[in-house]
DNA sequence: AAGCGTTTGTGAAATATTTCACAATATTTC
DNA sequence: GAAATATTGTGAAATATTTCACAAACGCTT
């Protein structure tokens, strides 16, 4: 078992205790989340080629870590592995799904149908993954000509319904920059916790909300960065 | 000047250095740099607001950090405040730039013309930032119809010959998992040294150069993750 | 021009994350 | 079934990052 010093340093001076939440589940590091989700998709590819069982040491080649980081990760929610032998790929597999949640599969919303909305609702790769796109939301809701788009385009007046019954709890963001904000605070009053935000700002949302940003803009700067020397 | 303990132990145990590369510029944290380019987006929307002058305070509000965390970047390349008034809008916006080096234009192409890849083609909010992509390739070169793209779409027996003529450093690779890795090694064959990679898997790059992840399904489960309470 | 209020810059402390080193324990071989 | 080999799980060390705390420096007021 895993142990941190907690972040509470007033009670008992050096105590050490592990971290957990108000639910009782400990406290997984948001970097070691991200990479039970490559591990996840590494281990699918193994399966795919028959393996079933795989050690430390290759499967931390294939997600591009170090062994050691990859245990490390493991052991935060359970040991699942044979010494001398490695993990099995499947139990692996579901424990890891199990612990990130991805096994029921979560209905999302997208808000802002733009250029890059629209590719994100023709996106193919959400599915397989776990996600559905159940509907998307304009303040301009055109059905665009010539693409084939499964999902309903509906006008923002009745997203806190459909919000509702559905029971949606996560949407992505593709509205232009100056209207985020706004639509941010829209959907958090709706009951959405969790944004995929696109557009080029920081969005301020409540402590219970979380927001994750992309932004195509500074990964490009951050590769220029680090490529000149 | 900010100190790091340097990452060889081997010369002068307990020796502290600042920590240089070989070109001779001191390393910044990659998290440094990131956060460095949202200062940047955020002193260009207070310029626009007609601010001559902001406080650590105000743009780190604004950039949804901690005032100290801000200082501390600065103090990477730099000191540039005046104490008791804040920061020259411009002035510190012109050095981050500089530092970034995101003052002159980057030629970028894109590789994979699907449904992502004609979404970040058609999206027009890089070049403002310092970035143009200014052609796209793909093994089958059809010209989409109903879409006004302004790049050429090429063929990949093309591809070395353009990015020698135009001094490409830079490729979004928008391309199906399966031949993302092949076509990487492509593009660093021909000497492209950062790649921002939208394909889902993990990409195998020789050190010297540098490949950024955007994984939209990655995001989204993280996110599902810790909404759950 | 001296005092006051403000805000930067930074060494040191606190916290977080990664890596090391190795005991523990399984499989395989002979 | 004992020895050799492989590989996990983990406390401790090393490294990295964030935050604190406060001296130093500036503008403004009187």
């Amino acid at each position: 078992m895993k142990y941190f010093t907690n972040a509470c340093p007033a009670r008992g001076a050096g105590l050490i205790l592990p971290r957990v939440k108000k639910s009782g589940r400990i406290i997984i590091p948001r970097k070691t989340i991200y990479r039970l989700s490559i591990y996840l998709r590494c281990l699918a590819r193994l399966k795919e080629n028959g393996l079933d069982t795989v050690s430390s040491e290759a499967l931390a080649k294939a997600a591009g870590v170090k062994p050691t980081q990859l245990r490390k990760d493991l052991a935060c929610f359970g040991t699942f592995g044979t010494r001398g032998l490695g993990y099995d790929v499947t139990e692996l597999s579901s424990r890891i799904a199990d612990e990130l949640g991805t096994s029921r599969l979560q209905p999302v919303i997208l808000v802002g149908v733009g250029n890059l909305g629209l590719a994100l609702l023709s996106y193919r790769g959400f599915e397989k993954e776990g996600f559905e796109i159940i509907a998307a939301f304009d303040a301009n809701p055109r059905r665009p000509r010539n693409k084939q788009i499964a999902q309903p385009i509906l006008g923002m007046d009745v997203m806190p319904k459909f919000i509702a019954e559905h029971g949606v709890k996560m949407a992505i963001l593709s509205v232009p920059a100056p209207s985020a904000q706004e639509v941010a605070n829209h959907l958090v009053d709706c009951g959405v916790a969790g944004i995929l935000n696109f557009a080029p700002i920081v969005l301020t949302v409540p402590e219970d909300v979380m927001a994750n940003n992309v932004n195509l803009a500074i990964e490009l700067e951050n590769l220029s960065y680090f490529i000149r020397d």
